[in-house]
DNA sequence: GCGAAAAAGGAAACCGGTGTCAAAACGAAA
DNA sequence: TTTCGTTTTGACACCGGTTTCCTTTTTCGC
């Protein structure tokens, strides 16, 4: 394995095997129109030499390359990375790498910063992450310039072969049934921001489940958030004041959440004794904030693991689920209420 | 702009300009040998036509590829998506696209899972977070395999084209001034994982400013951790079971210092009244953890910018610095004693 | 207006792979 | 041993850029 120099290239192969550059590729491509002996002489002579292809040459002639992307606009960092790690599952021991771009939702340019990045980079696919995976504009552009895509969702945003779901409206539902049957009677919920899908299907899974069980929700019991921090305490804040008062809090990510538990210390409202609190998503601060809070998780590195191999391998990932269930994380923010 | 069918090539722009595609190729790299008119003339067509350089044969004639690393194995996904950020501040409107390769420090085929991934990428460079970026045999690789390298790090790890650098050591000795000042006698530490350079060098800056005041620091003030949260926890145990009970605890990373909170609400320890508590990183939990916490926070994003450019367009980058200072972030984990 | 130097532009080869198609090698049947 | 039909293999063009080297054009001094 000579480590100077220049890579090896394939002409290199072909010269020491004493066969064309074709037959080296073909032994690359597992062409099965080689005979045995060919390919094992082609193969010595490639592992002595330390050959590997060169990737850019390859997608010049294959007319395509093998990065994908990954866009995303995403208030939780964990689930960003969490989502990379899923992906690199599918792609490790691959040609295909990663590409990752954070994108501003709210700049007005984001359409055309995204644009330019795929007519440079010229990449195999994109996977777009919630919230903006939403934007049903981003996906027809993807379209437009024959670009694949994978978009992740909490609804059915697209077609199948364009969709990894959660099923959050139902997990949703199962949080209500969990503190209806502790013995709640009275629960608040922290919206997400309007607008967004996710938002909606959890809130009208709360919905749901609350007309459900007969459960009455007032005005009062519904407050508006932004997925932020911030926004869940204030939130929780008016929540809180309303009387008679919520005995149980469910918020639409664990940020929020994270919020509602500030709120309810300032007041002096303890957790869970006299308050429980849900959260969703299962990011590092439900594990890490006292007390340990429940929440709904859902398998992301799977569905990352499965968002990317559709996208580089439609046919053998047909066999996966394309809608994954979420579970009920139980910590410790939940209790009887009184 | 005709969005259909294959996206135009060097050789389109050039015949419906009228030249040849060298002179296309010229006005594409903006070379000086060129007559203003000619110039305009082909970069009328190159937009009419909507126009972009095929990046897959740019890098095949010009040997090198603009496809930057991201290597990292990090406890702390905010600051890997920061730092992801700083990088796309750096090459947004560039040709260059940022690859990410996440790692199993604890593998013992990382060296070789490295090394087949710049073999198959052939990245142009390579950023290298901590606390991977400490792996001098990893560096070696780079520098055999002719890719280049930017590590982050906390001290004097490389060379300075090939770093970009904290000063955790001058920050810690900053927090112990602070505490010290505030009246605290009996400060303990939590350290990070043998091994590492952070923690090595934070642990030398608290040793080195204790020894300044002239206190002392018993082996019962010192535990060790390993960055994670449960180890923050369980390090904060053995420094709250010792009497005289300390009344600060420094921890070398915020999930630890998060840890420490749980350990001293279980013990009925009151957060800052009776235990004042410093993290390190300034990552989110910090702010959202209850009391908010005082911790040290250094400009990730600045300093991903300074490493992208130092890779990419190492001339330029001469100016920006090469190590940046942490600051003390004041929130409310700390009081006097007593 | 002329010649020379400088500037501008083009032809062809090349980067390292893959596709096409024809030639060569092989095996079985005659 | 020849023939014919498969398999294997190779020659050559091509993907979309850049580089080298050479020709043409322009500029300018005289």
């Amino acid at each position: 394995m000579a480590k100077s120099g220049p890579a090896p290239t394939i002409n290199d192969v072909a010269r020491v095997a004493g066969v064309s550059k074709k037959t080296v590729s073909r032994v690359i491509n597992r062409s099965p129109l080689l005979r045995e002996a060919t390919r094992a002489k082609v193969e010595k002579v490639i592992a002595e030499l330390g050959y590997t292809p060169n990737p850019q040459a390859r997608a010049l002639a294959l007319r395509r390359n093998f990065l994908i992307g990954l866009l995303h606009d995403n208030p939780n960092a964990q689930t960003v990375l969490n989502f990379q790690e899923g992906v690199l599952d599918a792609i490790r021991d691959t040609e295909f790498a990663l590409v990752v771009r954070p994108v501003d939702r709210h700049s007005p340019a984001m359409l055309d910063d995204i644009r330019n990045f795929l007519e440079q980079q010229r990449l195999y696919g994109v996977l777009i992450l919630p919230p903006i995976s939403e934007n049903d504009d981003l996906a027809a552009l993807c379209r437009e310039m024959g670009c694949g895509y994978v978009r992740m969702g909490s609804a059915a945003l697209d077609e199948a072969e364009h969709l990894v779901q959660s099923n959050d409206r139902e997990m949703v539902e199962g949080v209500v049934d969990y503190l209806v049957k502790l013995g709640h009677r009275r629960i608040g919920l922290i919206e997400g921001p309007s607008g967004f899908r996710s938002a909606f299907e959890r809130r009208e899974g709360f919905l749901a489940a609350m007309h459900r069980h007969g459960l009455e929700v007032p005005p009062a019991a519904l407050a508006q958030g932004n997925y932020r921090f911030d926004s869940g305490h204030r939130a929780a804040n008016e929540l809180l004041s309303a009387e008679p008062r919520v005995t149980a809090i469910f918020a639409s990510n664990d940020e929020m959440a994270a919020g509602a538990y500030h709120a309810a210390r300032e007041r002096g409202v303890e957790v869970p004794r006299q308050l429980s609190i849900v959260g969703f998503d299962d990011s590092p601060i439900a594990a890490h904030i006292w007390p340990p809070m429940t929440t709904v998780g859902w398998p992301i590195r799977e569905m990352a693991k499965a968002a990317a191999l559709k996208l580089v391998a439609p046919d053998s990932s047909e066999a996966l689920p394309s809608s994954f269930p979420a579970r009920l994380v139980t910590r410790n923010s939940v209790a009887e209420p009184g």
